[in-house]
DNA sequence: CCCCAAACTGAACAGCGTTTAGTTTCTTTC
DNA sequence: GAAAGAAACTAAACGCTGTTCAGTTTGGGG
């Protein structure tokens, strides 16, 4: 058996991930197999391996196109939104409702493990570093006056605080949290950190506004 | 070959464990497997299997003794702490250097995923909730007025801020900020969380400090 | 001393990702 | 139009994996 060409390469490469997306839509990663996909797209294993690189490979385009659904949902989401405050809150909830709606997607995309020594593609980072940029665009127009390596740190600490809180709320693995919503925590979250974010304290701080 | 008697059950329990743990704190998870623990006990695969149940039941057993070396650390350096602010900036200090100095460990203590299903024991379930209990008794000693629910909430905003901080920190995965570090991250977070909650803004907001 | 239960293992099983050799087909060249 | 070469695709094998099970050895209680 040979030279089929029912598609072509980039069918084939589009299949493959089409159906990685929709079993990880239902079933976690780790239920997963390279021979499970193989079957699905009704290639041989090595056929998936010829297309991709390796298994791993084949997860990080999947990983790659669960980034780029992810901005995209985002950036279109704060594109018409003058006030930037109501933009990183829409931020977050759309963070928050992408990590519900495709748990093992979100999951995966963020703890792949690369095998050691290999680094992590420099698309994949870059895909990553857009995330933050959504954060650092806004934290730039809130008009507060900050140095450049402060709103650096600034986004990163707004997503970090996002990405945790999420953990939490969507987490199907140890963490689970059930007293507290996902909203209730990320509005904790980002009032205290944007208040204080445009409205810093002066040296020897302010004065209690009660009691 | 059978009834070695070597070791005592639980000896052979305390060995294993050990000998995860040396492994975890130099190699990864996924370099990990049950073939390589039990050569490296000196017993078959299946003698393993029989002290824990399974693999899964020995990552959860090895995961629970991380838990509790992180709790044990962290209860220790705020135990003489009167500032709970103080206390609070310790607890992330702590979890940020466990995180960098068992990263492997620390990963697979959070990250383990349960094949589905199944549920995580409660007995580890306690384990996770003490490590809130210990940034929830911080912040319920700040002076702030209240309530459980606030407190429960913020509990949880502030050990998430942390985490999400840690894996940028000292993720080795997909994550890994390069140009802030854990430090600078943890102090703006906790700086901004803890002006917040200590000195809630009344409605209708402050001034600016500045103009 | 015998017997039972506990301790321990070797071997087998099904599954995994990957490699390799090989076959079939399409495309190019003469 | 036939020959040659490249491309597409796969079956089979390899060395792993966690788990099961039948079977052997041993220590302790009756």
């Amino acid at each position: 058996m040979a030279r089929r060409n029912d598609h072509t390469r980039d069918e084939l490469q589009r299949l493959t991930l089409k159906v990685v997306k929709d079993f990880l839509t239902l079933y976690p990663p780790q239920e997963m197999s390279l021979r499970k996909v193989a079957k699905l797209i009704g290639y041989a294993p090595a056929t998936v391996i010829n297309t991709f690189g390796s298994y791993g490979d084949l997860l990080l385009a999947a990983n790659a196109e669960t980034l780029d659904e992810l901005h995209s949902l985002s950036a279109a989401a704060v594109r018409n939104e003058t006030q930037p405050r109501t933009a990183l809150r829409k931020l977050a909830r759309i963070y928050l409702a992408y990590a519900r709606k495709y748990p093992h997607r979100w999951h995966l995309a963020f703890e792949h493990r690369i095998p050691d020594q290999k680094v992590l593609p420099e698309w994949q980072k870059s895909r990553i570093d857009r995330l933050f940029a959504l954060f650092a665009e806004q934290l730039s127009r809130t008009g507060a006056r900050k140095s450049l390596q402060d709103i650096h740190i600034a986004s990163r600490v707004l997503w970090a605080g996002v990405h945790g809180i999420c953990l939490l709320a969507a987490g199907g693995a140890v963490l689970q949290e059930k007293n507290a919503t996902g909203e209730q925590m990320l509005d904790m979250f980002l009032n205290s950190f944007l208040e204080s974010y445009t409205q810093p304290v002066m040296k020897g701080g302010n004065l209690p506004t009660s009691g």
